[in-house]
Parts: C-alpha cells; sequence; structure tokens
DNA sequence: TATTGTTATACTCTATAACTATA
DNA sequence: TATAGTTATAGAGTATAACAATA
C-alpha cells in the first residue's frame, strides 16, 4: 500500500485522492491486523451489525452495508460455514442472522484489533485535530447534491 | 453507492469505517461526472501527474500513484492507444511519457469536473471544518507506526 | 406486484511470479 | 546485481439479469 504521499505527487491538494489514498492506506493497515483471525474488514463489520441488530435480515444487512444483495450470498455463507453465523428462517422467504457463540467469541477478539486500529488511525492527527476527525468524516459521506 | 449512513449502521463511530465509505461514495461521484469524457479516477490522476512531471517514467508514475509495474502495462496502453498520452524511448529499457496535445485537451475538460467534485466534497463540509479537511486527511494517510 | 434469496456471469482492480533486455 | 517493461494469470470485489418462492 502506499504508505506516504509522495513528494512528486501533485494531486495530495484534492480532498477526494486523499481521501481515497487514506482509505486505501487504513484498510490495508486494518486487513493486516485482522489476517491473524483470518478476518476481512467486511466480515468485521457483518458481525458488528449483526451483533447490534440481532435477527436482521440478510437483505437489511446488506442494504445497510452496501452490499449487493447477490454478493451476499457467498459471504453470508462463507461466516455460516466457519460457525460464527447462524440462519434462522423468519418466514417462507426472509431469514434472521445471528451470531453463534463462537462468533461472539471471535467478534470479541476483532473488536481489539478494530479499537487498536482506530486509536492508530486518531494517532496521527494532531491532538487539536482529533475531535473533527469524525465530524469532517461524516460530513463527506453524503450524496446529492 | 451507499449514499448516506444509515440509522441503524453501528459502526458509524468507526473512523476507518466513515473514511471508507466516504472515500467510496466520493469516488462513484466522480466516476460519475467524468463518464462524459469516457474517464476513471485513475486516468485522470495519471494525466495530472504526467503533466505535472513531464518525461516521467511509466514505473515511476506507477510507484507514485500506488499502482504496480504490471498493472500499468494495460494502463498506459490504453491511454495511448486512445492518443492522450504518448511514450517516448529514454534509454534501453525506460520510455518517457508524455501527453499530447489531445491528452492535454482532454485533461483541461477533466479538471473541471475535479474541481467540481472538489467544490462538491468540501461544501457538505460545515464552513468552520473546511479548513481542517485536507489536513485530517493527509494526517490519516500515513502508515507505521 | 414487490421482496428475499439465489444462480450465473462479467467486469474492474489488484497481486504475484517469471521472463527479457538493459543499466 | 538491480531496474524497466512486459506477459500471463489468479484473486478480490462489485455489477447485472434472471428465476423461484413468498408476502
Amino acid at each position: 500500500m502506499g504508505g506516504l504521499p509522495h513528494m512528486k505527487d501533485p494531486l495530495v491538494n484534492l480532498c477526494g485522492y486523499v481521501l481515497r489514498r487514506a482509505s486505501l492506506c487504513a484498510l490495508a493497515e486494518l486487513n493486516e491486523g485482522l489476517a491473524p483471525l483470518k478476518l476481512r474488514h467486511a466480515d468485521v463489520a457483518m458481525l458488528m451489525l449483526v451483533q447490534s441488530s440481532p435477527r436482521i435480515t440478510q437483505s437489511e444487512a446488506g442494504r445497510i452495508l452496501d452490499i449487493k444483495r447477490a454478493n451476499m450470498v457467498p459471504f453470508v455463507a462463507r461466516l455460516e460455514e466457519r460457525g460464527v453465523i447462524e440462519r434462522q428462517q423468519l418466514d417462507g422467504r426472509s431469514q434472521a442472522l445471528g451470531l453463534t457463540r463462537r462468533g461472539r467469541m471471535l467478534l470479541e477478539r476483532a473488536l481489539r484489533v478494530v479499537d487498536a486500529h482506530e486509536a492508530l488511525l486518531l494517532g496521527r492527527v494532531p491532538e487539536k485535530l482529533r475531535p473533527v476527525v469524525l465530524p469532517v468524516l461524516l460530513a463527506l459521506w453524503r450524496r446529492r447534491p
């Protein structure tokens, strides 16, 4: 991963560009930290979502995490095969997702990695600016207009 | 693209997560704006880099933009076939990249899209926070430790 | 009629290894 | 010996269209 802006990079004045580079860099670091748990960032997001919204459906989870229904199928299947998520028939078509005991234990470990990574990220920002990091990022996460 | 944080999203307190969602959202918007020019964000980054560092080599450009040498080959080839970039033998193995007249004209149009997108992004941030957006993002774009 | 889960498939981006020809 | 460009290939991640069963 490109872990530093390069001196000759003429794009470092563009928020969109730096936003992307920072995101890729942070993501790669997080995934490195999660590798020993054989998890990827998206897995942890899913586990966190299911924990906070027990009995959520697959489609609804996909809507929140912005993962297409069709792509949720192999994604959830992998977590289920691994025994961290379980499915329960809700009605004829929907299935409620829940964490297994094993899933809860794994998530607990993953959360320690995530928290450490968050601290790392924040630690790179000058102390004065730390309180505005999340507000700035949330403001950028918008669409139209 | 997920153009808004969802109410039930328990991850909106994580900088890393919001950083990624904001980045994907901004990128999708930029690419929409560039679509009429048949350009992708990476194409514009490349054109901007070549403009600011004329006679840069393919490898060096890849290093700055964090694109692997192997992936630069079809990438640059496409821009060359399109007549926006030209190659010039430097020595036996290196080739200098440069913008063609057509490339400069196309970049000019692309820059208007990029500038508008930048304004859009900044416009979403409360006025008070705008001056710190770039400093915050640059601070996050770091690695080790 | 709209929605859930599903299959199949394609496309983009990224990653690795190996080769060549130069420096 | 290290580097530039190249080829081939594999793997993520993401996108669309279509279908069955259900609400």
